[in-house]
DNA sequence: AACGTGGCATGCAACGTTGCAACCCGGCGG
DNA sequence: CCGCCGGGTTGCAACGTTGCATGCCACGTT
């Protein structure tokens, strides 16, 4: 079987030059004679020459592809972070591979330390259930940014936002509107993702401030950041007679199903109850009432993941591993301000 | 800089025998004698080989990826539908790769002729902008399999769903609780993807059918399938002061934009307005109220498309290319009935 | 006229893997 | 005893590319 495009060596006949010839006019290398340069490249052209990433691959070690290693791609947040560092990894010659882990163990294992036979020039990753530790006894493979809070200082890159404090600037925000029994949903503390332990820190803040009472009642564990699960938590709560005026939830998710819950039970929000979530999505904006959120700035996130990796691609070590902080703001909309 | 991960030569040297004989064990050769076998395999183990990819890409012209072109990831349709698509990739020993066109014919051509260097095993394409003629006159590249309708019968490979018996019931549905006057929403007589005429044509069946008249005020087109748009569409309704009983919006997207602006609107959903979708993604099912849609078996998509790769991959031509019809349901939620 | 110089072009080797053909050797039938 | 057979093992070559070193030529300098 013939391959299915031209390669050098055909151009080269073609064109009557050397391999070497054609490999120096198709990267650009200056020193090749202008009617050399353009007569290859007619060659080229005609021909439909396309450099052949295998061979590159193998040639040169870097593959071009980047992984992005993430519970499930359906969940909206993961959905729309893909969208921006899929944009940015082709504004780098990159492209963006996908491989989903359930937020099992194993398999966030397994794909670390060899996505693909390493064939990955870096992995951008969010993992559940592996610790620091872990993420880091791992063989000299491709360069890893993580999303999301790792405790894991000057030890691993990561990229975040300022959970503690845009938590309590949400919490803040619910307490301005007259609440006082503000609920929390979404603790998660089976997973070493730091994330929820910092939103709880950060409501906590926010209600010490106010002299609030701080009641345990109020925070409630979630299995996952699905709507079900902001559905049940909300229905528990309803089920137990706790009188909340306000939820906070840790995702647009758990929020957008504690509030198709609540206004199923005839709850008016943000009238009887506010709802609050976290991630911006796009959902969220469209909710009946639409959803206030704390709105982390997505494209910077991605950016500053893919920067990180160039980094560590770079000749040279590049800088210790950080902690990459981007910013976010407060989106106040129906569900809380009506 | 010596390579990352032992290669076959080093773990021959440390066993003693040849890589011919090392590559055997790996790939499982049958003509290796046990105790060389176990020998070896214990230095893989020791030495933590992983096969090269890019050498057996090289070597053998499959790369195991498969990639995905789409106009966005972030939306919902197509992250769930990208989430199976990885499922059953992973199942098949490929990768799944994204690849956003935003709906360009540009990119699109540009991907359609050469995903990173002819690197990919595979191409499952949502077209938007290209016509089947494009679609075909490409080199003998990866094979390709197109989602949704195209008009290209026997040409190209397509999955699609009955998207003529599906609109035809849910305009039925919405005819059988009463509605008389029925918007269509989601006309896009700019995209050469035949989709939305498929289900206009359903929709006027069904009207037909029930002997209602057919009024093109009521068919309203939009420029994409955001919920911007679907907002637009039902505001326009509205200023217009088009007495509508319900609309049919062709994706769910749509729907929940035209849902919010109703209800924003004061409209009583499903009591004033029957509002219906399209695609069954997650967030209808937990809207106010939940939306009325027809749900395409999303996973059987993704087998589908995945089952015609792996046919035209295998050796000899495969079955001439066919429209993969995959089965619907129509889910009747709060947003129709109350 | 000999020499150095710099622009341009080329050949060789190697990245890690696997298909192919050959090889060696013990056992068995002629 | 020789030749054949087949299980087990091996070397060679090639996939397409690029780094490195070298070759060649014309021109300008000594």
């Amino acid at each position: 079987m013939s391959s299915v495009t031209a390669n050098l060596r055909q151009v080269a006949e073609r064109a009557g030059v050397s391999v070497r010839t054609v490999s120096n006019v198709v990267s650009g290398f200056p020193l090749v004679a202008p009617q050399t340069r353009e007569r290859v490249q007619r060659v080229l052209d005609e021909m439909g020459y396309r450099p052949n990433a295998a061979a590159r691959h193998l040639r040169g070690g870097r593959s071009g592809l980047v992984a992005l290693v993430i519970p499930e791609i359906a969940s909206p947040y993961f959905g729309e972070l893909a969208g921006h560092l899929a944009d940015e990894a082709e504004k780098r010659g990159w492209t963006l591979l996908v491989q989903q882990t359930g937020g099992d163990a194993r398999r966030e294992r397994e794909l670390l330390d060899g996505v693909r036979g390493q064939a990955v020039d870096g992995l951008v990753m969010s993992p559940w259930a592996l610790c620091p530790t872990d993420l880091r006894r791992r063989p000299d493979a491709a360069p890893l940014v993580l999303l999301g809070e790792q405790d894991a200082d000057g030890l691993l890159d990561h990229v975040v936002i300022d959970n503690v404090a845009a938590a309590r600037e949400l919490t803040r925000h619910l307490i301005e509107t007259g609440r006082t029994r503000i609920a929390a949903i979404g603790l998660q503390p089976h997973l070493t993702n730091g994330t929820a332990a910092r939103r709880l820190t950060g409501y906590r803040q926010a209600l010490a401030e106010a002299g609030l009472p701080h009641d345990p009642a109020l925070e409630i564990p979630v299995a996952q950041l699905h709507r079900a699960d902001g559905a049940a938590a909300m229905r528990g709560l309803l089920a137990a007679g706790i009188d909340a005026d306000a939820v906070f939830c840790f995702s647009d998710q758990l929020a957008l199903g504690a509030l198709h819950v609540a206004t199923g039970h005839g709850l008016r929000v943000p009238a009887d109850l506010a709802v609050a979530g976290f991630d911006d999505v796009e959902d969220g904006r469209y909710a009946n009432p639409s959803l206030t959120t704390v709105s982390p700035d997505k494209p910077a996130i991605a950016r500053a993941a893919l920067d990180c990796l160039a980094e560590r691609l770079a000749p040279g070590t590049g800088p210790a591993p950080a902690r990459h902080i981007v910013a976010h703001h407060l989106e106040i909309r129906g569900s809380t301000a009506g």
